[in-house]
DNA sequence: GTACGCTGGGAGAGCGCTCTCACACGTGAG
DNA sequence: CTCACGTGTGAGAGCGCTCTCCCAGCGTAC
């Protein structure tokens, strides 16, 4: 075999590439970052020789001479990723892939464990990363924040601490959602309108509540009583029995409308009323919130608010892109959420 | 400012540590990659200067340098990620990065398009990672089988092509613990056991239906009726309808037990059920498959086959570290389930 | 016809690290 | 005392790419 002096058949590389177009590496660099300033028919060239070798750059090599990696880590702390294991996590991720899969970025996914933070801070502060995404729920999560003035971070939910105010994030409006879906049990004649709020160390907790009496507050009624869960079903079940606790047996509920912060909770709620006779939605309208996957299949089918979740993972993304491109995204980005109309209400 | 001749404050290099011990740039590698042919004294020495700097080693330099990326990659086909979303994607995920987590590896994820197919491989194949695990439910999806000889590749799930001998896997045993699920309920007395079969296009739909097949063959009973759903709840209430369907109002079921091919399906079969005023688990006895959250919240609660998705995650990542550095790990990995009494059964 | 842009392409110096050598320095045997 | 050998360290050549010059060639204005 003349010619095949032992070379092995490695990756083709630049140099090759330009070896075979007949070009300098500098002008196959410029034809593969798309530079305008080629000559046609050497882009050409450039290019056949590109199709003929099958040729990809090596990521490595363009990030050691760049200084820029390409990568955009998407962290995960670790309560995060076990508590809302199922419900959220899933579609964001999704959405953040899907979307960065259009992008020449690399998603690097790491699951921050608590116990020892400088590791995760390390890597990010490492120059591993041009960017992160944090997705988290708990106000403990955010020891990120301040690495916001160190590298481009976004948000997935709104930070609790109070001085985020320059930290970018991605959020649905939790508060507007609440009062969207009150609003809607006002509108259908309901008046005595009582709740199921979460737990109340994490935004959306708070928010739900507080856009609840808000929208009550606005249409001249009184907020009716207040009971608070975890998230669970079985905690929603528990807080409906502590709603009808004054009650008694065989009178109609203090209630005819219930707004619950999360689906679960909802679901469990809706069985405590049926197992005390009450009629949903003819006795209590109930409104929930997420759409989980179960809720069109509860009976009655939930009425509640639809979550966006991949857009929100889509939406991270984009802003951190933009980010990392010089622009200047808005530091605060909502996704708008819908009432998903069923038969509990 | 003596001395500060506008260098700017970069992140610290080998070179900068090397030159901080006073040593070269290789006894400095020698200690940062664990050689043991390193003086105390010296190795002390530079340890003072790594600390002193607060040195990261750079990854992509050392990439480039050694030809390896230190980088995993977890292709979750996107048909994948969005029919099993919520089950099964968010705890295997969480186990493959935790698992990771203690290595140095960094897990790349990406969702790979079915359409363009190429731009996966391409990746995979232009040297940007040193091996792969894919994460997959149905047939299709293992266009990545035949990647397995070009790169170190280990499936989550047993892939369905029948030239697949020779390729990595983690699974459980889909068909020895529908038949634990079937004996148990020939031990608590019932002799005519149904079952609502999944989806017979993945192997976790086939083999569960087998499993059900052979508890019953080798117990000496007949099968009962099968039915088959999708694997969603409203597909379950259907097949339980469908297992009702000779029976005449008021008789009792043709069954007395009743193994679903998972936890969804059982769920909307047990309202079915329930709805024909058939008592759980008195008449019938159900058990699910998968132990999602809510199974443990259904009334009856849901007795159920639990599986460790996460130790599945852990265990692809386990072999395929192995695989990469060189060692022999079993080509075919069993992660145990267990059976989780509860109130159906 | 000369001077001056301007524009496309090439040369070459790194980016931060690994790894093969070669070298200096003991130590023990002949 | 010399020679072979082992052991720890340094020198230096890349890994594949980017990017800053720099130069050649052309068009335009005077």
């Amino acid at each position: 075999m003349p010619g095949a002096s032992g070379t092995p058949p490695r990756t083709p590389t630049l140099e090759m590439v330009a070896a075979a177009a007949g070009v300098s590496r500098a002008t196959v660099s410029r034809v593969v970052n798309g530079s305008t300033s080629v000559t046609p028919e050497i882009l050409q060239a450039v290019n056949d020789a590109i199709a003929l070798l099958d040729y990809v750059p090596n990521r490595m090599a363009r990030s050691l001479a760049s200084r820029r990696t390409d990568v955009i880590a998407l962290i995960v702390p670790e309560s995060t990723s076990t508590v809302f294991a199922d419900p959220f996590f899933a579609p964001v991720v999704r959405g953040v892939a899907r979307t960065l899969g259009e992008t020449d970025y690399t998603l690097n996914l790491l699951i921050a464990s608590e116990s020892r933070p400088e590791k995760t801070r390390r890597y990010l502060l490492g120059g591993n990363v041009d960017g992160a995404l944090v997705v988290s729920h708990h106000a403990e999560d955010h020891s990120y924040v301040g690495l916001g003035s160190a590298l481009p971070i976004v948000f997935g939910g709104r930070p609790v601490n109070p001085d985020v105010s320059d930290s970018y994030y991605v959020d649905v409006d939790n508060r507007a959602s609440a009062r969207t879906a009150t609003e809607y049990l006002v509108s259908i004649g309901r008046r005595r309108i009582a709740t199921i709020a979460g737990r109340q160390d994490m935004p959306a907790g708070l928010d739900r509540l507080e856009g609840w009496r808000s929208a009550l507050t606005d249409a001249g009624l009184e907020p009716g009583p207040v009971a608070y869960g975890a998230f669970t079903q079985a905690s929603g079940a528990e807080a409906a029995e502590q709603l009808l606790a004054h009650a008694d047996a065989g009178t109609p509920p203090p209630f005819d409308g219930l707004f619950v912060a999360n689906d679960q909770m909802a679901a469990g709620a809706v069985q405590a009323l049926q197992a005390r006779g009450i009629r949903i939605p003819l006795d209590v309208a109930v409104v929930g919130y997420d759409d989980d996957t179960f809720a069109s299949s509860l009976t009655p089918p939930l009425t509640t608010i639809h979550q966006p979740s991949a857009d929100l993972g889509a939406g991270m993304a984009d802003v951190l892109v933009r980010l990392i491109a010089g622009e200047s995204p808005p530091r605060r980005t909502i996704i708008p959420t819908r009432l998903v109309l069923r038969g509990s209400a």
